[in-house]
DNA sequence: ACACAAAATCACAAAAATTATGTTGCTTAC
DNA sequence: GTAAGCAACATAATTTTTGTGATTTTGTGT
């Protein structure tokens, strides 16, 4: 197991646990003690997790689950497969509008394959990885910089969006619970609506995580989009209820072998 | 002499004379031919150079010295007593504004230290090294990524600045003539002129190179800035026509031991 | 169109540099 | 006083860089 997938596993662990003991984690990963000081001290500075004295804590496992650092990492597969089926959306020449959710973070390698294009978004991975490449153009949404979400928020954020138009756009949320999509995060919501107004063409990308569970504010109804995309995670009672709404679904199909 | 050095070394190479054979940078830094391949293949990708049979040469050094990547290379030293004396002018609590500028790069390590702050900028050196910094809240301006410029411009980025206004302004340009700040680029010499409109108290950042050479357009005039950061590489009678304009002077002093 | 040589590329092995881990001895906190 | 934390150094593992020789491509002259 390499350093990355251990340090992962720690933070699984105390989302899981709320509290684990420094001893108990070298033993876990049959490591020394000090390589898991290295690693609570690492965690630490980048803010995932507290240490005290023989452990670490994690604040509050709830606020820290959206958290985009470990949204990226859970159910990696799915997400690469849902943004998979979205990337089949899009067209050379394009304007794709990307929101700050991993599953957007998860659509770059395919992206690449469809340039020319332009992309617009606030997630600060996506600027990142997209900045530099040929053939992509790159509009970033300004905003106050929020380091949960990895991206860009707020007044700015909004106004830009105002100002811009998309051909496609795709965005994720924290829950689909009847016909209304959820989030958590006011100003993430904001921007997400901006988005909505801002798109000739809406999809919701959605992993069989989102549905059933619900969270604090209500986005928008799901007919606001023209589709969702989602993966053959979901369970069919899960499906069929949206597709009832007479919502066009893409539903991506895992390799199981 | 390490990868980096030698390609940074190769650029040079290539900004002095044109072109240069791939036996001669071979020979000239005593590695395989190979290895050259690899360095020019890299620099290609990336766009500093175009490869052709048997060496390489370089688009137009005119247009290249306004590269970012290359920027930041040239005259660090002169560049970081610059961005220090710079830092001088800010006080924790203070909303900075930065520019595209490489100097507004190298003030990034002095920043740390003066936190709390509140850091505007459209250069993305500068927002990929502040995000998450505890304690720097981060405004990035929106806009259309530039590579040239590692930073955003265009409409989006003017329509932010409208609505921000910051304490201190920190900009630099390609050229100090007269009494009047020059630059090449017209899009970002918009923005330069937004930052200007949008700080309470603005200050130009001027290396020795900046001085008596032109550029194509005007940006403002000197009276514009409360005040020019330079160093004591620059000649003394530079300074002192300056100094007769009634601007006032930061000169950072270079500790040639 | 053809052959030929120089240049470019590929694939693999070796070397170098970087990063991760463990150990020891000392300091600090309970 | 004892266990935890920490710093510094040594060792191990990993990644990156480089070189070599075989193979393919390219440009040139006939």
């Amino acid at each position: 197991m390499k350093r990355d997938d251990r340090r992962q596993k720690m933070i699984d662990m105390l989302v899981e646990e709320g509290s684990v003991s420094l001893d108990e984690f070298a033993r876990r990963f049959d490591v020394s003690k000090m390589t898991i000081h290295r690693d609570l001290d690492d965690l630490e500075a980048e803010g995932l997790l507290r240490k005290q004295r023989g452990g670490a804590t994690i604040e509050s496992s709830a606020q820290f689950e959206s958290d985009y650092r470990y949204r990226t990492r859970k159910a990696a597969a799915e997400k690469r497969l849902i943004a998979e089926k979205a990337a089949g959306l899009i067209e050379p020449g394009m304007s794709v509008m990307l929101d700050d959710s991993s599953t957007s973070g998860a659509i770059i390698p395919f992206l690449l394959e469809k340039r020319p294009l332009t992309v617009i978004t606030n997630n600060l991975s996506v600027i990142d990885a997209l900045s530099g490449q040929a053939g992509i153009t790159v509009i970033s949404l300004g905003g106050t910089y929020s380091r949960k979400f990895n991206g860009f928020f707020g007044l700015l954020t909004e106004q830009a969006l105002s100002a811009l138009r998309a051909d496609l756009v795709l965005v994720s949320s924290s829950s689909i619970s009847g016909s209304t999509v959820f989030h958590q995060d006011q100003e993430v919501i904001e921007v997400k609506r901006g988005m909505i107004e801002a798109g000739a063409r809406r999809y919701l990308m959605a992993d069989h995580e989102k549905f059933g569970r619900t969270a604090l504010h209500r986005v928008a109804e799901l007919d606001r989009f023209d589709g969702v995309i989602t993966s053959d995670a979901v369970a069919i009672e899960d499906l069929d209820r949206v597709r009832a709404l007479g919502i066009q679904l893409h539903i991506a199909e895992g390799d199981k072998t």
